[in-house]
DNA sequence: ACAATACATGCCCATATTAGAATATGTCAA
DNA sequence: TTGACATATTCTAATATGGGCATGTATTGT
């Protein structure tokens, strides 16, 4: 019977931006950090999250890139690199066309409808 | 399935299209769904994965709403709706505004860099 | 009814993850 | 050095995942 089991039962959270980004809290972490560096702290505050969690979170954005860090005395103050969102952005905007399209035919069909409904 | 759960150790990847897309061979799904709607003997070929993978990931894109399916004879026909990575790229798309600050500052810097380089 | 085809689901399991509590590291100030 | 403050890491327990493999289920053809 089954000897080896080679299952990655899932890609790491560090594997890309977009298992890290798949969490909730670390897009509100992106979201808050993306107007100005802030120290864990304030983080910790404005999001109402533990102070450990919020560090391991931020361990996880670092290490995709999608944070960068700067230590200041005691404090260290992270900021969102926006450039390693674009990736996703991108991959999102293949797509674009293809909606734009389903838009247009959805569009038709209720046009279609409405002559419809005016020969009865 | 979760009403109420201790400890969710991750969120499921049914929860929302952040987490569905997360997995790379979901987005290749997702890539070969585009164009045209396929059976999922289609997929396992072109793909190359073992068909139970494959009906497995397409019950998670179906979930979060990421792919249609119309029944015809015995074949199950998959599409992908672009419509549901929408949430991804406008979310993504907020961070646009920051990756463009971003390069203008480099530029900025890459300049001043050249300038100081003439005055010596 | 029976076989064949096309998918879907169930089970096992090593792995990765999460929150939370406790603890460790690092930095400054007196 | 000692203490206070700011972050980071470690350890736990609970849970979900994905690949393989086996088995179920639905639909068609004979």
């Amino acid at each position: 019977m089954g000897m080896y089991c080679r299952g990655m039962a899932r890609a790491a959270t560090t594997s890309d931006a977009f298992n890290a980004v798949a969490e909730p809290r670390r897009r509100e972490i992106l979201n808050y950090l993306a107007l100005q560096e802030r120290p864990v702290g304030e983080i910790v505050d404005a999001l109402e999250m533990e102070q450990p969690s919020v560090s391991k979170h931020l361990r996880v954005l670092k290490d995709v890139g999608l944070v960068h860090a700067r230590r200041d005395g005691r404090q260290m103050f992270y900021r969102t690199n926006a450039e390693a969102i674009r990736p996703l952005y991108e991959w999102a905007g293949t797509f674009e066309r293809y909606w734009k399209h389903q838009l247009l035919r959805v569009k038709e069909r209720a046009e279609a409808k409405s002559v419809a409904v005016k020969k009865d």
